[in-house]
DNA sequence: ACGTAAGCGAGACGGTACGTCGCGTCTTACC
DNA sequence: GGTAAGACGCGACGTACCGTCTCGCTTACGT
């Protein structure tokens, strides 16, 4: 698969291509659930045990693009800061996280929309919950007390956000990608000052 | 299928009966997605002949409780007001709502949980929608413009909800139904009300 | 099922013949084999049930159809002698014989003939074979030998019988039972013949 | 399912190998009609999927086999003559013919045999009709008349040998199949002689 | 003539077998 | 020596009939 330099064959990252352009377009056309890996193949012009050789199945291999996708998002944003050295601001962030979604689009497009995988959703949601958890103030209650417990209100964001994006996608990005961020960072902020103030008063 | 009386034979609601309670032990048990027809029907001591003339398939099972349960909640919460006549409150409704989800904490737990089916919170999360969407005032601002759209709001706070759900029911119900219902109602107070201010400065 | 008298119920007597009627309207459609009870009893406008109350299963309700009609035939051809007394000339018999099957033509028809069932002529052809059996002279030589028991040439006139008539059926009878039956009986006696100098000679 | 070169992957041929064996096996223990799919794979140890690959269903199955017999057998008696040049006489063919069912007669025995099935012999009675029609003069009144049809006297002497082959089988081959050719041959002459002598009357 | 037991229609039930589909693995002939 | 073609084992699916079983209804019989 690899190399003695770490550079993968030629003849295997061409399948693999093959193989997630004909998963996101079968994805379009007639929704994730009803893929099959063979379905996949023809169209990929790929044998199955080309297929199985890469990945395990369709679900790791959606992960797989997904991560990736994630992972360069990250590097883009800049987790650590900005090129300038400057902190970038959360709606900087939120902006920078719609347009990375503005270019995956037919990807999330496809697994999140009508058409799409209710369990990639769940997924998107866990990894959205947990970026959103480590940029979080520690809540101030920990101790029992009727308090909601850390990560409430990271899921609850999560899935909020995760819903703005399937709506926003749904109807064919009807605003460009900033103007949904503003709007979803100001319902997040919204949520996020509601529950703050639970910490003050509790 | 129905006598002249419209009572169902006692054979049959028997048998529905016992599908009903052996699909929800084994969601608990072993998730929705890994339990197998044959499954159920060997829990529930009913041949899988017998399961297939009375539903289509599990995942139309799972509906038909759902739906029972909805309607059953819906009477329950009055939708046009309550016993007195009097128009129930807002915060009325939503621990309604959850003392219906706690009822029920089992089916839903099961299915909304780590083992659920994100198929099914999709499709309660659209139920929730529609829900919010019928109480909600309708926005003010239809045109064109930079909106974003009519269902943009209550689409989310389903997601909301659903996701409050899912984490109340995740970790065991820590808090009475009343408790957490209130929290879920500001945070959608807050998402509700951070909406209309742009109805009203657009 | 009988009264005192043993006179059956009249609406017994209407099933049953609902039933039959239905069953080889249907066999003469689609075929013995791919009929099945439901669809008997829909033919008939009888509930299943009343077909199960009244016989095992098709195959039981063709036979008892079957045994009654070799009774009456047994009867009409006069197995003991003519109604004047003399016996019968075995030509006699296969004209009688004949005569019947063209009485129940639609019946052994639908029966033996393109669409018929291979399982019915088993049974046509082991009834004939203990007929034709019955009026043979023992054959002389039961010893070892050589000979080919006891029972060859029965088997083998029954199978010939039966081939006949089916043929003669399947035609649409064209020509009238007498001519066929002066046929069968030539080819009959020719066996018959020749089986017989075997005996003679060893 | 082929090579290149026409030449079947081993394991497919093993497959339909132990298919073959497992069925007749199976057809001589319990009879044709009570043998299920499930049990020939089962005995095989082939699994029921790879049963529906290879064959449509037990039926199809049966006809491969006596399919590829016949032809076995066809090419062993010579239609067109001897190894030596020399026209076969119709004693010999019969008698290759008998040896054919011999080498077979686990299979023929099965089917033909009591545990058989009446639809095998249906088949087998039309095979041999078709070859003995192929072998006979037409017969010389062709004309509307009284006349059998062509077809007759073929379908009578299949009948007829399809039976002898039963009796001789079913009776575990109590003489040689040369001695039962024989015979069955001479009854096919006495037949075939009677018949003739309409046509030269008629 | 009339009460009653029987036969009836409707249809659910447990079962068995079917033929299909898709998975993930494994083998093989070719290039 | 690696790859595509494709068979294999497995397991679930949804369907079709089977023969059995309530359950009310209704109807012909026999007193």
């Amino acid at each position: 698969m690899e190399n003695a330099r770490g550079v993968e064959n030629v003849r295997v990252r061409r399948t693999r291509k093959l193989l997630r352009e004909a998963l996101i377009e079968l994805i379009e056309e007639r929704g994730f659930d009803r893929v099959t890996v063979g379905e996949i193949c023809a169209r990929a012009m790929v044998s199955r045990a080309a297929f199985y050789r890469n990945h395990r199945d369709k679900y790791q291999l959606v992960e797989t693009i997904f991560d990736e996708a994630v992972a360069e998002m990250l590097g883009a944003i800049g987790e650590g800061g900005g090129a300038d050295g400057t902190e970038r601001t959360p709606l900087q962030r939120w902006i920078g996280f719609y347009e990375h979604i503005d270019g995956y689009h037919r990807f999330y497009g496809a697994l999140l929309g009508r058409n799409g995988s209710p369990w990639f959703a769940d997924r998107m949601r866990a990894t959205l919950a947990g970026m959103v958890g480590a940029h979080l103030p520690p809540p101030r209650n920990q101790g029992p007390g009727p308090g909601s417990g850390p990560d409430f209100v990271p899921t609850v964001l999560a899935a909020l956000s995760v819903q703005s994006i399937a709506w926003w996608l749904e109807r064919g990005r009807p605003c460009p990608p900033r103007s949904i961020a503003v709007r979803s960072a100001r319902l997040a902020s919204a949520v996020l000052a509601e529950a703050q103030s639970w910490d003050a008063a509790w």
